[in-house]
RNA sequence: GCACCCGUAGCUCAGUUGGAUAGAGCGUCGGCCUCCGAAGUCGAAGGUCAGAGGUUCGAGUCCUCUCGGGUGCGCCA
């Protein structure tokens, strides 16, 4: 425990570091101030890049009078099936309706256009009037070098521009420590902030501090009643709860050291019957700071660190409420009306009441939305919609929430919110994770050690390690529920893609570490193999890894784009199948093993594609916040 | 009652954002270790993509309706 801090401010000087910035200063931006947010870097361009640059040539030599939207919807994409080569195209397809030919006709006159390329050893209509296309080998060999000379940065993307994004996520209560139910937004959230830095945005990680609301005043009086225990003047909760607001509330072991805490500093000077406002007040904010740096501390163990936190109570305080609805009272989006009563079965106690609404309907919502209750205080409405104002003024270009499915309800009107605050600029995506049930051997998993009720995520990630959370709770669609298997999420088997991926990783590093052996260090550099002539790779297996490697910055780009990091996972599952597949193809004939020493221009070559394969493992584990491991004893 | 999410193999889930013959793991049955890690791999069986219409060259994917599951629905956050 810290030494006591004044209102407002984190004990160690870390809680509200930034909130009061991007109040104070209008053009500040701080979080985005960065050197680097505009300047593109030169990079060599995704080989699909340069295959539709290369077919997109071929179309206007031979239909020189299309107009560019027709060329819009064609698209290059990996090959579904070997037969059809390395890669397949919609272009004869997608230009038939403009052209008024038949799609096979077309696709003959690209596939004989295509002849001349440079990348292309072969152009082929198929089936209703795709184009099938196969690679030479060389093109498709030669990307292992850029593969092993981008390192790490293999994948990266411009498809950002430096467009600044603002994904906030967790934003857990801070009245009490993380479970499973934030567990799983934040792995979620933070993956996605770091797909799209991959893909080339200027992303910002947010955490959106509730300190401002009833729940918190609950947590006070929670804390008092644990101060109380630790002076030995217990109350039992039943009658203690009598002298509550709304009575006792957060009764879980955690809040116990904080009543000894406050036992400890001020001795009975906090006692009173019942306490002052003001002892509430301050026991809150002591509160407040204990449980929020709980919360860095169990999202440090997940590997999560937000590079903002904003303080709801600070922006209530620094007017910002009041400000953001004068803004939108002033574009005729405010008024005094009275909702008409929900539909179907009332709330047993619904009576009509004029109120403060906002025009949410104008902006697509299904009806208008209060921003006062019926004491005069701002709804938590309100307060959002001064938040969501404050991340767009510091210079969020586009800004995404990630929110427990519970809050489904609420997406609408945050999106009508943030639309007027924008002019319709900024656009609001809410990704809603679904809830996640933890089983273990079939059956499910409830109670917690901490608190009560709840698996705690610290429970979870000693249980079966971070990387194993982070990774498991990837490996589904945010908006599907999921079974989080603890023993699945431990197990040394296929089944448990974690472990399937960093074995085949730790199989990378143990052939690279073998090859050191034979050849020095130098001979199995990444720098070294970039050089390394690569035809003796032919085999098919061999080119099924390589072509999935080359996929990796397409995958990126997509999985940006949809907002979903769950694609790099199964990515990687798969890329990890192919080396298996590869690495026991060596089981099987020793001639396809990857270091032999009579042909050492064979083992060089499988030596550049087995360090290829562990970057592109390391750089998507990376996106995921996984670190791969060298070997898996 | 209304809104949002979901419905794919016995189970848990993918499906490259409208493309060709719908794929994995588990489970069931049957193969592969003198050799870089068998913690792996190969094969078999398993499907009316909940159902019915529609949009078009083409639908698991988009639209409408129905059925089933989940989450919400002024004065909680």
């Amino acid at each position: 425990m810290g030494r006591p801090g004044g209102p407002g401010r984190d004990h160690r000087g870390r809680l509200y570091r930034r909130h009061d910035r991007p109040l104070r200063a209008r053009g500040a931006s701080a979080p985005y101030r960065s050197f680097r947010s505009r300047i593109v870097f030169p990079m060599p361009e995704d080989l699909f890049a340069r295959a539709r640059a290369e077919l997109l040539r071929a179309v206007t030599e031979t239909y020189p009078a299309l107009p560019e939207a027709a060329t819009s919807r064609i698209e290059i994409a990996p090959a579904r099936a070997p037969e059809h080569g390395d890669m397949a195209s919609n272009a004869a397809l997608s230009l038939a309706g403009a052209l008024g030919l038949k799609p096979r006709e077309i696709a003959g006159a690209l596939a004989a256009a295509l002849a001349r390329s440079s990348l292309f050893a072969g152009a082929e209509p198929a089936g209703p009037g795709f184009i099938n296309l196969r690679l030479k080998p060389d093109t498709l060999r030669g990307e292992i070098a850029e593969i092993l000379r981008a390192g790490a940065s293999y994948g990266k993307s411009e498809r950002g521009a430096g467009r600044r994004v603002n994904v906030e996520y967790v934003s857990a209560n801070p009245t009490g420590p993380m479970h499973i139910g934030h567990c799983r937004g934040a792995v979620v959230g933070d993956a996605l902030a770091n797909l799209l830095a991959k893909a080339g945005y200027e992303v910002t990680k947010e955490y959106y501090i509730n300190d401002a609301g009833a729940q918190v005043e609950a947590l006070a009086w929670a804390a008092y009643w644990r101060y109380l225990e630790a002076l030995g003047q217990p109350v039992p909760a039943e009658e203690f709860s009598a002298i509550v607001p709304g009575g006792l509330q957060y009764r879980g072991d955690y809040l116990i050291p904080i009543g000894a805490a406050l036992a400890d500093r001020y001795g009975k000077t906090l006692v009173g019957e019942p306490p002052t406002p003001e002892t509430i007040a301050m026991i809150r904010e002591f509160a407040v700071r204990e449980m929020m740096q709980a919360i860095r501390e169990d999202l440090a163990l997940l590997g999560v660190v937000p590079d903002v936190f904003t303080s709801e109570r600070a922006l209530f305080e620094a007017g910002a409420v009041d400000e953001a609805i004068t803004d939108l009272r002033e574009m005729g989006l405010i008024y005094e009306g009275i909702l008409e009563p929900p539909k179907g079965k009332l709330p047993e106690d619904w009576e009509p009441r004029e109120q403060t609404l906002f025009r949410a309907r104008e902006f697509g919502d299904e009806t208008d939305r209060p921003l006062r209750k019926a004491d005069g205080t701002n709804t938590y409405f309100a307060n959002d919609i001064a938040y969501h104002a404050d991340k767009i003024r510091r210079g969020a270009e586009i800004l995404i929430d990630v929110w427990g499915a519970d809050h489904g309800g609420y997406v609408r009107r945050m999106q009508a919110a943030v639309g007027a605050l924008s002019a319709r600029r900024v656009p609001l995506e809410v990704i809603l994770c679904q809830i996640v049930h933890v089983v273990r051997g079939g059956k499910p998993v409830r109670m917690s050690k901490r608190a009560g009720s709840y698996i705690t995520l610290r429970d979870l990630i000693e249980e079966v390690g971070r990387y194993a959370v982070r990774f498991t709770m990837l490996t589904r669609k945010a908006d599907a529920q999921m079974e989080f298997d603890l023993d699945q999420a431990v197990a040394q088997t296929r089944e448990n893609p974690v472990f399937y991926v960093q074995y085949a990783h730790a199989r990378c590093r143990s052939v690279l570490r073998a090859a050191a052996e034979m050849l020095g260090a130098e001979a199995v550099a990444d720098g070294t193999l970039a050089k390394t002539a690569l035809d003796p790779l032919e085999a098919g297996a061999e080119l099924a890894v390589i072509r999935r490697l080359v996929s990796f910055p397409r995958t990126v780009e997509a999985a940006a784009e949809a907002r979903e990091p769950h694609r790099i996972a199964f990515f990687l599952y798969d890329l990890a199948g192919d080396f298996h597949i590869l690495w026991n193809r060596g089981r099987e004939d020793s001639s396809f093993r990857f270091l032999n020493m009579g042909r050492p221009a064979e083992t060089h070559a499988r030596l550049a594609l087995v360090a290829a394969t562990a970057v592109v493992i390391r750089a998507g584990l990376n996106i995921l916040g996984v670190t791969p491991v060298e070997e898996m004893r």
